[in-house]
DNA sequence: CTCTGTCATACCCGGCAGGTATCACCCGGG
DNA sequence: CCCGGGTGATACCTGCCGGGTATGACAGAG
């Protein structure tokens, strides 16, 4: 054994001493360097300077009484409990800057004691739009209707906007959605159609089964971005429907999609059935601990479409 | 109209600015004067002096852009943004002082790169102590079983538990908890029972009916408190089974409960099954980002009993 | 051995969190 | 009608700490 024996902070009589509260900027501080896994960079992202970084991450190891990076020469990297507070620490700066959008939402229209009478829907562009029509127009009919500011955003957003408070209620289609960490109700289910180019031979198919669509020589199935990166594969990297209603009408790819996606499909594309794909479920889903009326109005709108 | 017209605030070129970060410390300043409704109690809360918290509050409104609380003369009360904020804000310091928590136990059992190997079980005390048992007993014969820490709580607290992290999973009984904001899995399901005092006439039925149940007279139905509060009624405020067996025992009060509660009753006790009631259904649950291995296998453990 | 890239240390400064003293105001009681 | 109690707001001061700059320690590449 060498000479620090254990933790050399012998001043550490009150160490783990109760609930050190973790301020909302050493978590900010923490993320940053979690994520970059390099001080310098992650002070600049920051906008400060390095050192008063490091020493805001050594103040947070001791008070935590954890040690959270491992130091090595040449580079940074993440214990067990640095992992922990990475998932953790995200997850609590979301909630408190979701509880800052409400709030300032919510003073905005300021009345009283209404609660706050506009609601923020995201949702994928370009998806449910039949769907999305209907209940719009449904609750625009309600007698308390709130106005409904709708949000399009990219392809799994929508549970980072509503988990940071940028959307209070969002339209969402398992599998692609995770519905973990939110209350939601099933509004609608669909099959999947492969939608290919029209002239390949497949096209004349009646049905086609989700092994064959995904093994048709020359046609990679594409690659949608999962959480923010891309699943390794041979298929091309798409982000939005018209890149990828214009690689299907090229002939060089394939993809599986909701039936409801022939409201969009071009001339050039052919839409098969698939026999084995789970189905498409779309759902509401809002916080699980949301307490607007309008809201309750909303989803009770959408449940009896 | 009177010469403050709008925000007297003449400085606020850039109110409402980007996005103003809420530190954590603003949030306990005011969810406690949210709480206690009146500076002084909450700077006593706080261990600190009044002046300080009333120029932090209005700091925080004047930051937000919002006015969070209207101070009448004589007391303060929510505005619609307080009370959004009241709301948000508590979950957000939720998940904080969860993120603290959880990483410190990481930190503690500090293996590597392992995650923490050590969860927290929270459950109402004494119920489920069958299903209880057999899950601890199958989990323990599991290859890389963790280290399950029993955390009996009362009675709605489990809730609380899992989100400031204080618990990494719980046993949970719809509809008595609620499920929403966390990730579940069904266990068991099981119908309800009347449990009345032995010599009571209603003791010799073969079956009740809720409505039967809900009013005999001289028998007013016990109360359990329901986060933190009673609902109002005639009927005992009871606080935990032993309570709640004694008044029944001494013929003050009546109760309906799971049929597994047939384990403890004492011999003045008689239970009739109920024909209406909805059943109980357990559920073992946990926070729905949770990314615990240790979680993972007790969840897996727990289907499959 | 030197040069480069990295994180830690040393030191200083300004802002702000917190304390004390006091004010402004309303309200109830004599 | 005036006065005292109780409330939150204001004024002012002070010490701490967050942040900056300069520099050190150390490992690896060449």
């Amino acid at each position: 054994m060498d000479t620090t024996d254990a933790t050399d902070t012998t001043d550490a009589t009150d160490a783990t001493d109760a609930t050190a509260t973790l301020e909302t900027r050493e978590l900010r501080y923490f993320l940053a360097v979690a994520e970059e896994l390099h001080f310098g960079r992650a002070a600049e992202r920051l906008g400060m300077a390095q050192p008063p970084l490091s020493r805001a991450i050594q103040q947070l190891e001791r008070r935590l009484g954890v040690c959270l990076l491992s130091r090595n020469r040449r580079g940074v990297s993440l214990t067990g409990a640095g992992e922990v507070l990475l998932h953790e620490g995200r997850a609590a700066l979301d909630a408190t800057a979701a509880a800052a959008r409400r709030t300032r939402r919510a003073g905005a229209t300021g009345r009283p004691s209404g609660h706050r009478d506009r609601l923020v829907l995201a949702l994928k562009a370009g998806a449910s739009h039949e769907l999305l029509h209907r209940l719009l127009d449904a609750y625009a009919a309600e007698p308390d209707a709130a106005e409904i500011e709708v949000l399009p955003c990219g392809m799994c957003e929508q549970e980072e906007m509503l988990r940071d408070g940028r959307a209070d209620v969002a339209l969402m289609h398992t599998p692609y959605n995770s519905l973990a960490g939110f209350d939601s109700e099933e509004l609608m289910s669909e099959g999947r159609i492969a939608v290919l180019p029209a002239g390949h031979p497949l096209a004349k198919r009646r049905t086609l089964s989700l092994a064959e669509v995904g093994d048709i020589p020359g046609l990679p199935p594409a690659r949608w971005p999962s959480h923010g990166t891309y699943a390794p594969g041979p298929g091309p990297e798409i982000r939005d429907q018209t890149q990828l209603a214009q690689l299907i009408a090229l002939g060089r790819t394939v993809a599986v999609l909701p039936v409801s996606a022939r409201a969009w499909l071009w001339a050039e594309h052919a839409a098969v059935p698939l026999t084995d794909a789970p189905p498409v479920v779309t759902h509401i889903a809002w916080p699980a601990h949301s307490r607007s009326l309008a809201l309750a109005g909303l989803v009770r709108t959408a449940t009896r479409l």
